[in-house]
DNA sequence: AGCTTCGCCTGCTTGC
DNA sequence: TGCAAGCAGGCGAAGC
């Protein structure tokens, strides 16, 4: 599932790709994959892909003069660069839910079976305040996630998940960030404070880490060229529920805390 | 306001 | 072998 690191990669990906590039006509298979408040996709007509970028999980694709696209891709949206002259990727035209027909032969597909993922394009003055997350784990300071966690009782781990507080964690990193850090996903917020430090660097040096290892693949994300991330190779935790932990040989616990399977060692996180 | 649960979706896995 | 139930989860809405 695409979190901060997957979407990352893609995004560096389509920011060689697209800028300079021209929408000359879009298609979209369901309305609800619209955000609420977006304009229509038709919209993006004749405007210019300026950047790319990420904000949070979101990949945000910005037109010239005034658009701007957020896609975030649930759990299993893709979204795939082609020349028009090239085939079709095998296999997966039925989830294909949205196209960009672009200038010079080329397009931008989306994909996605669940279609969990959503689309919201607006002007970017419409923008500015609608996405409502909180800062990225790379540019917050310590003493902002110590603040975010004083005093709450959700588990650690629902608050590393809670996109307001910091953006692009997800459940994979989520696991392995705590794991990392040696601290309990049950710990309240509140408690794990005093922890926040190892906290905030175990989740920088994981996702930068994943970020090199091109993100995680572990059934649907790809990068736009199809090709699959490695960083799923150095889990420590995430899917190993049963196996043996890597640093003490301790059997890897597998639960479920925030309504999302949770992976953490007995024995190093406390 | 803070926290939890539910519904959206489909494909894969598990159990009978 | 085939079918049904269970499970996965990001996110927004609804409920407590």
């Amino acid at each position: 599932m695409p979190e901060l690191p997957e979407v990352e990669t893609i995004v560096r990906a389509l920011a060689k790709q697209l800028p300079g590039r021209r929408v000359l006509r879009t298609s979209l298979t369901h309305r609800t994959l619209y955000r609420r408040g977006s304009l229509a996709m038709r919209w993006l007509v004749q405007k210019t892909v300026e950047d790319v970028n990420r904000v949070g999980k979101n990949a945000v694709i910005w037109f010239d003069p005034v658009g701007v696209m957020v896609v975030n891709l649930g759990m299993t949206g893709r979204l795939v660069t082609r020349r028009r002259s090239d085939r079709m990727p095998p296999g997966s035209r039925k989830h294909l839910h949205g196209r960009l027909y672009l200038d010079g032969g080329f397009e931008l597909l989306y994909y996605d079976p669940r279609r969990f993922g959503h689309f919201y394009i607006a002007k970017r003055c419409d923008f500015a305040n609608d996405l409502n997350i909180g800062p990225d784990p790379f540019v917050v300071g310590l003493s902002y996630l110590q603040e975010a966690l004083e005093g709450r009782t959700t588990s650690i781990k629902a608050l590393l998940l809670d996109q307001r507080v910091l953006s692009g964690i997800g459940n994979i990193y989520a696991d392995e960030t705590l794991f990392h850090a040696g601290v309990d996903p049950r710990t309240p917020a509140g408690i794990a404070g005093k922890h926040a430090a190892k906290i905030l660097s175990s989740a920088q040096s994981v996702l930068t880490s994943a970020i090199e290892h091109g993100g995680s693949t572990l059934r649907d994300y790809r990068r736009p060229d199809g090709s699959r991330g490695n960083f799923q190779f150095l889990h420590a935790v995430y899917g190993r529920g049963g196996e043996m932990c890597l640093r003490c040989k301790a059997r890897v616990r597998k639960i479920v805390l925030a309504g999302r399977g949770t992976h953490f060692c007995p024995r190093c996180q406390k």
